[in-house]
RNA sequence: GGCCACGUGGCGGAGUGGUGACGCAGCGGACUGCAAAUCCGCGUACCCCGGUUCAAUUCCGGGCGUGGCCUCCA
């Protein structure tokens, strides 16, 4: 099957095809950098991940290159900064090295490139000035606003037209708006604010509006049309429209991207996710609990359009699946293109994880280590067992007849030899039929996280998870 | 209020106009001194009401519920 992938432009499942398979081209909305990332900005961050690896795989890694973006000038970000009293450049490095130590954690690829708003202002300015050359634009009040008016199919992405939205538009529009809709491009600076010589002939220097810098991103980067452009639903309204307007206007096209994909949203233990709720999850504290690997497997197990609901008992049980697999991965085995074949069959399928999931799943029962193991790397699960554990549980691996410990250093209240020694007790106990004996033994380890297995061949030992 | 999604067995979660995916839990069995782990077996679900159809969980309409957007939030 070839690749098919659901457009929300056209509200349909579409086969994939690039305008240039040599070089297949996917922006993505990245994030703001004023804070940890939650856990609700992993999961755009997954699901696009694993569309870079499915289209690698389908193009070759040379061929495809992927924009995720940093947005470094905002608001929110000036208000962090001044509450915090550090300079803005010190909040966006510090926020943006943390999120690609959790982007990392979660085993995504870095994109092809991560461009900063900040580095593309005169890309932006280009861009302006020319909407207000096509009078798609105009300036007031020091303003630059987007003419909504002036694109006959304004609103057809998030489907809705202009009379709704002006009937429907609850914010007291600014006196200086023609249209109740249309929307800033350039704005001035306050003092204080972060500020650049403006365009348009605008004297007071300024800033951009939110929406510019991706139309500027992604043309000096992809072009002015390319083929797939992501983020999360509730981008829909406004960004993307606007993006559009900007970038169809600005070049005159009848699209800025062929594919428009958007996640679904998440929601914690049945909640929505609040800071006042009381249940705001950040990536980095999902990661003192569990690894990367089983945040990533529970963020797929659901199609990326579908709602999810973040539980811990969900997480308990990927973790658990998890192990199983990545213990069987660590037994050695022939290669095997199935697995691979199989998984991209699932994911051709409008990225559908849960099926190729379920192929996994299959993979395990049969024991076909090495399909498990290419399918899991194909969706970018890690192999390692020790990638389930979070960074706050210590967990001891056995290698090689050495224990190691990973997380924070522990009190090792055992020697691998002294387990030894009281299997080889419990064993002769158990020969002697001294079955109260036995168990005390049993007990007595399982107190140290030490849980015995009996087979025919002998007992083997690992520790509790 | 307007627009848009979603609603599947105890839980999670695919999918389909007509043979009950898959995982967890549960139950039964094998193995074991007993466990643990593992393996084998077991489940007639698709929010409600209409309509279309030989046949609907799947299509259409209405209702209810949940969520999202309409305020620079993935």
């Amino acid at each position: 099957m070839e690749l098919r992938l659901y457009d929300t432009l056209t509200r349909e499942k579409r086969v994939f095809r690039p305008l240039d398979s040599a070089r297949v081209r996917m922006y993505v909305c990245g994030p703001t950098v004023y804070d940890f990332a939650h856990i609700g900005n992993a999961r755009p961050v997954i699901v696009f991940d694993v569309l870079f690896r499915l289209l690698r795989h389908l193009y070759g890694a040379k061929h495809v290159k992927y924009v995720r973006n940093i947005t470094d000038v905002d608001d929110k970000i000036n208000a962090r900064a001044a509450e915090r009293g550090v300079p803005i450049r010190d909040l966006t490095e510090e926020t943006y090295k943390n999120f690609k130590d959790d982007v990392a954690a979660l085993g995504c690829l870095e994109p092809t490139v991560e461009p900063r708003a900040t580095e593309h202002i005169a890309e932006m300015k280009t861009l302006i000035e020319r909407l207000v050359e096509s009078k798609h634009a105009y300036v007031a009040e020091e303003h630059v606003l987007f003419a909504v008016s002036s694109m006959p199919d304004y609103g057809k992405l998030s489907n809705r037209s202009l009379d709704e939205m002006i009937a429907g538009a609850r914010v007291e529009v600014a006196p200086y708006k023609r249209n109740a809709t249309d929307f800033v491009l350039w704005k001035p600076s306050k003092p204080g604010e972060p500020s650049w010589p403006s365009p348009a002939g605008i004297k007071a220097p300024g800033r951009p509006g939110w929406h510019i810098e991706c139309s500027a991103m992604s043309w000096k980067h992809l072009g002015e049309v390319f083929d797939i452009h992501g983020g999360g639903i509730d981008l829909v309204f406004p960004h993307h429209e606007n993006e559009i307007a900007q970038s169809r206007c600005a070049f005159h096209t009848g699209a800025m991207a062929n594919y428009w994909m958007h996640n679904g949203f998440l929601q914690v233990e049945g909640e929505k996710m609040s800071k006042s709720v009381g249940n705001f999850l950040t990536i980095n504290d999902q990661l003192d609990h569990w690894g990367g690997s089983v945040l990533r497997l529970n963020m797929l197990k659901t199609h990326y359009r579908q709602p999810i609901d973040w539980t811990q008992t969900n997480l308990k049980e990927m973790g658990r699946e998890l192990t199983r697999w990545t213990d069987l991965t660590q037994s050695n085995s022939e290669d095997d293109q199935d697995g691979v074949r199989t998984i991209v069959e699932a994911l051709n399928d409008d990225l559908n994880t849960a099926d190729a999931i379920t192929q996994l799943r299959g993979f395990y029962k049969s024991k076909n280590v090495s399909a498990l193991r290419v399918g899991m790397e194909l969706l970018g699960l890690s192999t390692d067992p020790k990638s389930i554990q979070g960074r706050k549980h210590k967990r001891m691996y056995v290698e090689a007849g050495h224990i190691s410990i990973t997380g924070q250093s522990v009190q090792l209240t055992i020697a691998p030899g002294s387990i030894e020694k009281l299997i080889a007790a419990r064993n002769s106990a158990r020969s002697a039929r001294n079955f109260s004996e036995a168990d005390r033994i049993r007990d007595e380890l399982a107190t140290m996280g030490v849980v015995l297995k009996d087979s025919k061949d002998g007992t083997t030992w690992e520790l509790a998870r």
